[in-house]
DNA sequence: CGTACAGTTGAGTTTATTCAAGAAGAGTGG
DNA sequence: CCACTCTTCTTGAATAAACTCAACTGTACG
């Protein structure tokens, strides 16, 4: 029914990897979770913005973004979200939705009731493992403002597309290191930079000219890894992710 | 020794606030948590982007902000910290800093050790109580990333504005309702918003001759509260505040 | 009285946006 | 298989927004 990589379980137990090891029961429950699976096609909403929600979602698989529309109608992206994601687990301390989830591409979204994420939250270990989930996403945000706020467009582009490199690596979704499945539009990345869509093409441009990246179709290529995080003042410090999670060898040994 | 307003323990309960009723024995555990209390003077580090951690501070009095700095050295303030706020509540999780937190004004600021949180998170209750704070400061991350990404430099200085003369109103520091205490420079105000200094100046020149704001000294005034929250796009969802949080006159009776 | 710092102003430059139009590709129906 | 449409990407040119540099004012403080 689900490849490994796919599997909601599977997806769970990575996410309470940085937490002191699971025990046996930890992943019984964790297996007993009820999850509805479901299936969107491209660009359609989760949850949007300022709905009242009794559920939380893990996208399975696919691609989704958070945004938020401005009175003046524009639109920003403020996260990026990679299968084992919990987009809107904040939505079980806050009750309301802050951001529109949307699908990027056709994608598996799993639903779990907020009472039996509760449920769960009654495990010490397991109540860690979702705070640090939490905790992770503010990090990312955090380091979000940063890039829009204080760099550049073009080594705001390369941070991006850096973050989004070393995650999709961290997931195993980098075939070979170094190219990975990027089906966004450059409308979305502008909207994710705050930059006009002409100019994030001009940054594109600049940074495939430099022979750092090539993306053709909807596969990126990071060409010269060292080269685009120079640029992009990137260190995936703020991401907190383990040596285990940053080698993409250890899913096969999950 | 301390007033009301600025009681460790006084602090630490209205953070409990959203949280379904607090048993009495739950306010015995809060008043019985160890917390060391420091002074500090104005731009002092709190602490690091980078260091390790094994406690978590909270801030008691005065005012503090987080930052990172880029590559390029330019800084990005990515939060402000208000008296009640646990700046880096998330080390707890990560064990590690990820932005540098610094005083604006001399303040107070109190030490608890992560033994000690960690011993509170046994309960329930309080657990959801740290665990709510850390999603609001999530989610007012998010509306940062869109308030310097995609509102233009009068839009963004008028909603930072709003939302600084929200919450503080929300602890009770606006003490007419419509004035408070903002020790901070300009140059800060351009760092939270992603601009140069001679244009954060700008905008809050116009939005002085709009009579919408008066800033003399250290003290702001909101002049026309419609206004500056209609040019600055904002409204205060983000920010999830209960009626009575809204509501200054419930310091009083808390 | 001198120094330091915050705020202000003007002028020129850079960066990014908007507008508009054309090229490339994917999918659809005839 | 072709014509058509739709969307995305690309390019050029004009415009607007924001930045940098530099000087000057005011105020606080020793």
């Amino acid at each position: 029914m689900f490849t490994q990589l796919h599997d909601p379980v599977h997806l769970l137990m990575r996410k309470m990897e940085g937490i002191d090891g699971l025990s046996d029961s930890d992943r019984v429950a964790l297996a007993k979770l009820p999850i509805r699976s479901i299936t969107l096609g491209t660009d359609k909403d989760i949850v949007r913005e300022g709905d009242r929600s009794l559920q939380s979602c893990i996208l399975l698989q696919g691609l989704a973004c958070s945004s938020k529309i401005t009175g003046a109608g524009k639109r920003q992206i403020v996260a990026f979200h990679l299968p084992g994601d919990m987009p809107d687990l904040q939505s079980l301390t806050l009750g309301t939705i802050d951001t529109t989830i949307t699908t990027m591409i056709p994608s598996k979204v799993g639903i779990i009731l907020h009472e039996h994420l509760l449920g769960l939250f009654e495990n010490r270990r397991l109540n860690a493992g979702f705070v640090r989930s939490l905790v992770l996403d503010a990090a990312v945000s955090r380091e979000w403002v940063v890039n829009v706020g204080r760099r550049d467009a073009l080594s705001s582009t390369a941070h991006l597309l850096s973050e989004l490199s070393t995650r999709m690596h961290s997931i195993g979704a980098a075939a070979d290191g170094n190219s990975f499945d990027l089906p966004i539009t450059q409308q979305d990345l502008a909207d994710a930079l705050g930059l006009s869509i002409v100019h994030a093409n001009r940054c594109l441009q600049v940074l495939r000219k430099k022979s750092l990246i090539s993306w053709v179709g909807q596969t990126l290529t990071i060409l010269d890894r060292e080269g685009l995080e120079e640029i992009g003042d990137f260190t995936p410090d703020y991401l907190h992710m383990n040596r285990r999670a940053l080698s993409p060898a250890s899913l096969q040994t999950a």
